[in-house]
Formats: C-alpha cells, sequence, structure tokens
DNA sequence: CCGCATCCTCATGGATACTG
DNA sequence: CAGTATCCATGAGGATGCGG
C-alpha cells in the first residue's frame, strides 16, 4: 500500500492492514494458526497471487509469521503477538456491521468459523452468561458449541460431552440477528444470557 | 470497493469503510463536521475526485450525511449516528498502533487535531484522572487543552480560562510515545493520571 | 496434491487541469 | 469554493504453469 504520509495512528494502521484482504486473513488467522490452502478455502474469492503477496506483506510487517508444523514439511501461519491484538478492532467492526448482516447472507459464502468470532464479539462483556453453561448451536452444519467462560463465550465445534441445551438458529441470527430463529426469552429460558437491566446488543442480537 | 462475498461482518463492514481513505474521512468527522474545503486541508495528500467519489459513497451506505451550514448556502459533512459509533473500531486502531507511532513522524505530515481522537484514545478507561483536571498541552503550535471528563478525557484548542499545568510534550509523546518529553512520573507529579496498579497502556504511553 | 510465481486484462487510484 | 474531467500508473482478479 502506498503510504499515507500522516502521522496519525489511525492512517499507520491502515498502511500495514489497510491493503484489500489483509484483515480477513487476520480474521482467519484469530479463528487458528491455518495453512496456505486453508486459508485460500476460508477466504472465498480471494486470487492466490494476493494471498502469497499478503502474507508475505504481512510477515514483513510483523503481524504474521509462518511456522514450521509438527513434522517440519509443511509450512503454517499464524499471528504474532501484535497480530492477535487486531482482535479487539476486528471485533469492534463485526460489532459495527450489525445493521449490514440483518437482510441475511443473500447469496454471500458462508463459514461456521466464522461464528467463532463473532458470537464472542457480539456477547462479550453485555451479558452475565451461568457459569459453565454449554449450549449446542444447530445452524444446519456442523454442530457448534457455545461454552461460557470468566471473559464471555468461547465458539468452536462440538467434540463430546454433555450439553445443557442445544438451540437451532439462522447464521443470520447469531451474527447480526434478523431471522428471529432465537428469541431473547428463548436465550432466558435456557439460561443462556441473563439481561443485567439495561437495553443490551443482546436484545438486538436476539430479538426478532 | 468489489463486494467480498462473504456473509461475515467483518468483510461487510470493509465493503463499507475499507476502500482507501475511508476510515481517515471518518477521522476527520469524528473530530468535527467539516466543509469539503476542510476536508483536504485535514486529509494531506487525497484527491480532489477522491474525496469527491468518497463523500458519494458514505453518503450512499448511510455512514455521512450533508448538511447546509447556518446561512445555507454551503454545505457540510458530518456523520450520521451510525457513522458516529466507528469511533470504537478507529480508537482500538490507535491504540494498535503504538509501535508504529514510536519511532515519530520521519517527514510524515502532522495535524495536532489529530491528537483529540488519539489522546482520548490513548488514555480512556485506562486511567482515573482528577476529577475536572485541566492541563494545557503544548506540542509547538496551538496549545492544546485537556480536560478530564466522566468517560475520559476531552481534547480540543484551549480557549480561555486557567490550566492546572502546562506541559510540553512532543507529538510523538502523546500519539504513541516515544521522544519522553513528558515521563509517567511527570504525569504522576502533575496530578493528571494515577495508575490503577496493573501495568497498563499509560505506562507505554508516557514511558520515556 | 500443495504452495506459490507468471502473465494478461481490466478496474481503480492519483495528479493535475478545468468548470459552474 | 466545490467539485468534474482527463490521463496515466498501479493494483486486483482470473487463468495457468511449475517445482517439490
Amino acid at each position: 500500500m502506498r503510504s499515507y504520509g500522516q502521522y496519525c495512528g489511525l492512517a499507520r494502521s491502515l498502511e500495514v492492514v489497510g491493503d484489500r484482504w489483509n484483515l480477513l486473513i487476520v480474521r482467519q488467522l484469530l479463528i487458528a494458526p491455518a495453512r496456505y490452502r486453508e486459508l485460500i478455502e476460508g477466504l472465498p474469492g480471494i486470487a492466490t497471487n494476493l494471498l502469497a503477496d499478503r502474507l508475505r506483506d504481512l510477515e514483513a510487517s510483523g503481524v504474521v509469521e509462518r511456522r514450521l508444523t509438527g513434522t517440519g514439511s509443511t509450512v503454517e501461519y499464524a499471528l504474532t503477538a501484535w497480530g492477535a491484538e487486531l482482535r479487539q478492532p476486528i471485533e469492534s467492526l463485526i460489532r459495527w456491521s450489525t445493521p449490514l448482516m440483518v437482510r441475511g447472507a443473500e447469496g454471500d459464502a458462508f463459514r461456521p468459523e466464522w461464528l467463532a468470532l463473532a458470537v464472542p464479539a457480539l456477547l462479550d462483556n453485555r451479558v452475565t452468561p451461568r457459569p459453565s453453561a454449554r449450549i449446542g448451536l444447530d445452524i444446519g452444519g456442523p454442530l457448534l458449541q457455545l461454552r461460557s467462560c470468566d471473559a464471555g463465550f468461547q465458539v468452536g465445534l462440538h467434540d463430546s460431552g454433555d450439553l445443557d441445551a442445544t438451540v437451532r438458529a439462522e447464521p443470520a441470527c447469531m451474527l447480526g440477528l434478523a431471522a428471529g430463529a432465537l428469541t431473547l426469552d428463548d436465550a432466558r429460558t435456557l439460561g443462556l444470557v441473563e439481561i443485567d437491566g439495561q437495553e443490551s446488543v443482546v436484545r438486538t442480537v436476539f430479538a426478532a
């Protein structure tokens, strides 16, 4: 990216992560370290030369590092400690995007792994989950698992073990609302959330 | 911007504000509503056609609105309520940029008004300011005023009235550290901040 | 297969001149 | 003053090639 030539934190940030695809690559690596091929799959629409270019740029600027996998035969991409701190601005943008998500997917590609970022971003610090609740999340594909923890929620694939409940929800519902498969009362009945008295984003996320 | 075609909050956000210059335009409007000419001045390096294009895009997507000034003779650009919520992700990026600011300006353009965003972003919720402290901030240009309030700090041009203290600081110091004109002890002595016991970003901001 | 590099075409950005 | 119009340089996107 061409420099903005401005001594401003925002401008200098954008010179590192403002190029097209860059923040989406960071999104994928926030979900989990990944190999080249996994990144291609998790970033539908990206051209292979662009992914290679961007990975080089991000490595040169200290956001991404390439590591050898266990066998040492192939490389794996992961975020540096500084790169992982992009979780905050990315979660902020996900929260900001809520009005853009209500209209649903409209043919856009969707990957369940994206919920691992979006759900904590939308719930974190805004609700008081029942301690150690485990909720299965059925979005039509692989069963996801939402587990409450100290810092909010962790989202991942359901591996095994008992669940306190399973709810069926459209991605639109979890990603920004709409659809309305899961209402606020549903969530409260399931013991998934407790509203703190004030109007909160949970009302938006879960309302029909 | 060409669509990413991904049903993901981050991707949809970037389709609105991910284009080059877009977030910097929002930065300027977060500082204050402005006219076309003021935006050109506050965005050194932007081409006039690009600013016009971007303002059209941002208006169409509901981030910016154009209003008539008091006299009704000229237009002024301002953020919508939704656009103003970009303060959160922008402040996050400013915090993230700290390692990029330590090397100083290096010939990049600098405008004191940018501090009005950066200083609160770096201090907010991380320190306990003495109630209603008023600190003059001498960065070599117009005298800035830093006033503690409930939500953290407000930064603006010093208009009039008594100040509790005046400190001389390099922009690098306030924007991300380095330079070291203002130490943590300076700040504490001035009653500007009290550290909350834990290591905090203030240590980074004010350390030499 | 995986992990890129090359080539080509076309859309976008940037600088400057110009207009209502 | 507040933008358009124009021209050129750069970068994105898609297809394909190629060594390990």
